[in-house]
DNA sequence: TAGATTGTTAATCGATTAACAATC
DNA sequence: TAGATTGTTAATCGATTAACAATC
């Protein structure tokens, strides 16, 4: 009942960038980060990153910056990437196979737990790593592993039953690759990724 | 000198998805489409989706909606999605082949005229019949094919220098897919595509 | 100290939503 | 006609930006 605080979606979608560059700081031996600097090399402004750095609840030094291990690990804790989440990838294609080898999500604690498909010629190999179910075992193995995400990279046209599935399977959060609006229970939360909407954006502005 | 009317992001995003569920209401044969179902579809505002199909410039119907035909013109060619555009891939690994196999892409005007890599082994290979050159080829390739897109996706520690070859080879437009912020002259314009950024979404949304 | 940088409070900007007359 | 849907004009909402005192 409390006023809760709903942290801004776009806010949330800056952090990785300001962790990734304050990694390199880190890296590097930098003990604070400014958010001028952050603002410089990100351009954006300074203003901006000092609200966006604020969600997290690490307080600055005026004139040296905010100490680069602390927010590191706030906003690594704010995003809950400091807590491993198993996930089941379904549709063992060509997307599959670019996102079960893409370090910076193992990096950020998603782990692959299984790759699901139809096709017989797949199952039973595997995908760096992730061995390849038939559809039918998912809801056995998404609980043998405590799976908590399903990663939808299915042909859109198979989209709706691959959710289906996932719902029936208990798995609440489901990142849809497809270009289809899921029709989904109210406990189960879903983010899509539309290539397509970044490359109206690209189209647009190059007739400018 | 007149005050130019720019198209706001938010609403170039959506119009992927109301062209998608439009071109399907034109293949069940429907003549018209009402902005109401289209919201009630995509869980929108019946007033957001008018006003998004307003900066198309075509005017519906009241009590029928929009006509389906011209509105699916009026949307590819406000997206220029009507006109063939040739388009280089800067790195020859899993995502470059998720998407050159992307129907989606091809469907929308993006033609792939070559894929670069610097791995010995992968030169002369082909990715869904996109050929894959040296890097160093780029700039010949580039411009024997007009092509007037690059696509970034290399590791993101090769991002910046890639970039710099596709300034190089004089193409304005990077479809940017490493997770660093590129620095371009003015006159190139990019669009950063950073899958981290809906993982972090989708994870604050699982812990509410 | 001087000055760069912070966090807070207020102003601006732009996107979304509401209200409603027009109309097929 | 009656009523669903449109486009326009105004109100609201939220995000970005500005201003500035506090401070290391």
């Amino acid at each position: 009942m409390t006023k809760q605080k709903i942290p801004a979606v776009p806010s949330i979608r800056r952090l990785p960038s300001y962790l990734h560059l304050i990694r390199q700081a880190e890296s590097e031996g930098c003990e604070f980060i400014s958010g001028t600097l952050i603002a410089k090399e990100l351009h954006l402004e300074p203003i901006q990153v000092r609200k966006d750095l604020a969600i997290t609840g690490i307080v600055g030094k005026p004139k040296r910056g905010y100490p680069v291990e602390q927010l590191i690990a706030a906003i690594e804790h704010f995003l809950d990437w400091d807590n491993k989440k198993n996930a089941v990838i379904i549709g063992a294609g060509n997307l599959a196979t670019a996102l079960t080898g893409y370090q910076q999500f193992k990096a950020h604690g998603l782990n692959f737990v299984g790759a699901f498909d139809t096709s017989p010629d797949k199952i039973g190999k595997q995908i760096h790593g992730v061995t390849i179910y038939h559809i039918d075992e998912l809801a056995e193995q998404a609980k043998k592993h405590g799976a908590t995400i399903a990663i939808l990279t299915v042909p859109s046209e198979f989209a709706q039953e691959s959710a289906d599935c996932v719902v029936k399977a208990g798995i609440k959060a489901i990142w849809n690759f497809t270009n289809r609006k899921l029709k989904l229970p109210d406990d189960v939360v879903c983010q899509r990724e539309d290539l397509t909407s970044g490359y109206a954006i690209l189209c647009v502005m190059m007739n400018e």
